[in-house]
DNA sequence: ACGGATGTTCGCGC
DNA sequence: CGCGCGAACATCCG
């Protein structure tokens, strides 16, 4: 589920969900997500405050709290926040609950456990060293070609894997490097430092348009790409390896292994330079 | 039935 | 320091 535009998501969802209420309680199964916490630990910083602002970074979210508390929540790679009514069941690993004063329950679920929710005293970004070591966020502030540029020239990588290092933007993943890279057609096999100015630049507009437009559709909840089953695979080449080519109809889409993650791209309107 | 793949990140070693 | 690899974990698919 969660690049940006997922985490983007829940963001706004949670701060609808949360907008003036405070946390009444807090249980959790133990678990490595809430490390190096306990669930006690947890609960006795949170129960009875208030939110007072949800903030996302790249794939990051900082709840902060009246009174100071904070908190870094990552969804690591299956992770969803939930919303449900007490008196309703637990959605499937459901991990840890925070309890409202409005008679709902926030899930946070997680099946393989690679999230994390953790305690950040004055919910400060720059207290954690690698949250303070992310790159710019594409939405909330642009991306400047020159700086990217300047990375991308640094780096011996393949421009694909070079695009999910975090340091150098926040929020990009294994899907919106592939369908950044169609989008700008560049082949994901080109060292990043053989990327001119204005592919740079091409990759930039490239990545925000399609995180704009996976918010903008999954605001409208017709598509939902996780889970529900039925649902369509909402991206023009990830996952789509054997189909023709969205734009050219002439070659098949191909994956391929780059840093031990897919990578799928046209062969032909991806050529290198 | 079993091997392989799954949207992330970290730490280790060269 | 840059980079590649394996690990963390649980499930699903063919």
């Amino acid at each position: 589920m969660p690049e940006l535009p997922e985490v983007e998501i829940a963001a706004v969802n949670l701060r609808r969900w949360t907008k003036g209420r405070r946390v009444s309680a807090l249980d959790a199964e133990p678990s490595r997500i809430t490390r190096p916490h306990s669930a006690a630990q947890l609960a006795r910083a949170l129960r009875g405050r208030r939110f007072a602002a949800i903030e996302r970074h790249g794939k990051n979210l900082m709840f902060s709290f009246s009174g100071g508390a904070g908190v870094h929540s990552h969804l690591g790679m299956t992770g969803k926040w939930l919303r449900r009514r007490e008196d309703e069941p637990a959605p499937r690993f459901s991990r840890l609950r925070l309890h409202l004063d409005d008679g709902h329950v926030l899930h946070y679920c997680d099946l393989r456990l690679f999230g994390r929710f953790r305690l950040v005293p004055g919910a400060r970004f720059a207290a954690l060293p690698e949250l303070a070591a992310l790159g710019a966020d594409p939405l909330h502030d642009g991306i400047d070609p020159a700086v990217l540029h300047a990375r991308l020239s640094r780096t011996r990588r393949p421009v694909k894997v070079a695009l999910m290092d975090q340091s150098l933007l926040a929020g990009v993943g294994n899907i919106y490097a592939s369908e950044a890279l169609f989008r700008a057609r560049i082949d994901p096999r080109r060292r990043a430092s053989s990327i001119s100015p204005g592919e740079t630049a091409a990759i930039a507009r490239a990545i925000v348009a399609a995180m704009r437009q996976a918010i903008t559709r999954q605001m409208s909840p017709e598509i939902v790409y996780v889970e529900e089953p039925g649902s369509k695979n909402p991206f023009r080449v990830y996952d789509r390896a054997g189909e023709p080519c969205p734009r050219c109809r002439k070659d098949k889409l191909r994956r391929i292994v780059q840093a031990q993650r897919s990578t799928f791209f046209c062969p032909r309107c991806q050529r290198r330079a």
